[in-house]
DNA sequence: CGTGTCATGTAATCAGTTACATGATTCA
DNA sequence: TGAATCATGTAACTGATTACATGACACG
């Protein structure tokens, strides 16, 4: 686990303010989730290898819960190694799509077969842009004047376009499918 | 390995002629690459898995070419599992992006160390487009008339809305980080 | 009284990549 | 002469997920 890049999202949301390995998943969750994941499973054993390596200090928090709390303070160590991280250039890009896959071989499949799988990813692109545009609104109240805004609504602006263009794609693609098997995609009943 | 579906990918090729898992890694990566991937320490095991549970048949081709051709045939077997497979509803289209994760803590980083990243992003995007307008000319000229060109032509426009969006949020997100920064982000001098 | 949240961790397992080994043929 | 293509495969490793174990507290 020696290379794995969420040790810069930890380090990244240490860099504001301490937190135990149990905030840092959710956060994570909650504000990259579109873009970004790790599980506990990976999380922990994380933690600890970065406090080896010196890149965050750990102190327990015992008052009521009953597994002690341990909370996660960056180092400067920890500040260096995630500014070195901001200059690289990134990755690319992962994406993986079953769907796709099945479309591209879908003049094998029985008619009306994809059609559903269209319509429900349809579905879900649709729902994802409304919750975006509420998350845009309530970011842009919450975090007015803070300097992460900017940046928050840039990755959000993403989720938008993208999701925007499945919705358009989506669609054409129904319209497709129907051209080629007309008797077999009906409106809804 | 049990669990891949990338069987189903290698089963879609096969469904038409067969194919060495040299091919089909090739195949593979040629029309399927943007959405779906496997390397030859995948294909290679995956194959004599499928001819385990007899989803294949296979029969040695040795000519000229020193390490003899093995040569795989779909089975009864191989067409029902995918068929059930095209009839399932696909996992979720899987995305990770380090640039957006590091979008995100932009706040955190040096004024202009993001903007060299989104530019390279942008390009690639660009060229993306135009290598996808190219193909989709070339593709409805090479398989006019068959089966499987409407199917080749919706994954194809899922990759050229995708990127347009793309392009539009990378130019969008340079005119924000400008605004930010305006002494670090000039244009091409 | 049961579900959800808080909170930590480990062990088993998984899909998949990378590196390595082998070797002929073709093309510049 | 040396790189690219054809062609197969294995072993080691890696990043990550899943399932499990433990247990208190709060809310309805």
């Amino acid at each position: 686990m020696k290379n794995s890049k969420t040790i810069f999202a930890l380090l990244g949301w240490l860099s504001t303010q301490p937190h135990s390995g149990y905030e840092l998943k959710n956060l994570t969750e909650r504000y990259v989730g579109e873009f970004w994941y790790g599980s506990f499973g990976q999380i922990y054993p994380l933690l600890r290898q970065m406090l080896e390596e010196g890149l965050v200090t750990m102190h327990e928090e015992r008052d009521t819960g009953h597994p002690p709390r341990k909370v996660y303070t960056i180092t400067g160590a920890g500040r260096a190694a995630f500014e070195r991280w901001m200059q690289e250039p990134p990755e690319e890009d992962l994406f993986r799509s079953e769907l796709l896959l099945k479309l591209f071989f879908g003049h094998l499949a029985k008619p009306g077969a994809l059609v559903e799988q269209v319509r429900a990813a349809l579905d879900s692109a649709r729902a994802k842009l409304t919750y975006y545009e509420r998350l845009h609104a309530m970011l842009s109240e919450q975090y007015a004047g803070t300097p992460d805004l900017p940046f928050m609504l840039i990755t959000l602006d993403r989720g938008m376009i993208v999701n925007r263009g499945y919705v358009e794609w989506a669609e054409r693609t129904l319209e497709t499918l129907k051209g080629i098997h007309p008797q077999e995609v009906r409106d809804e009943p």
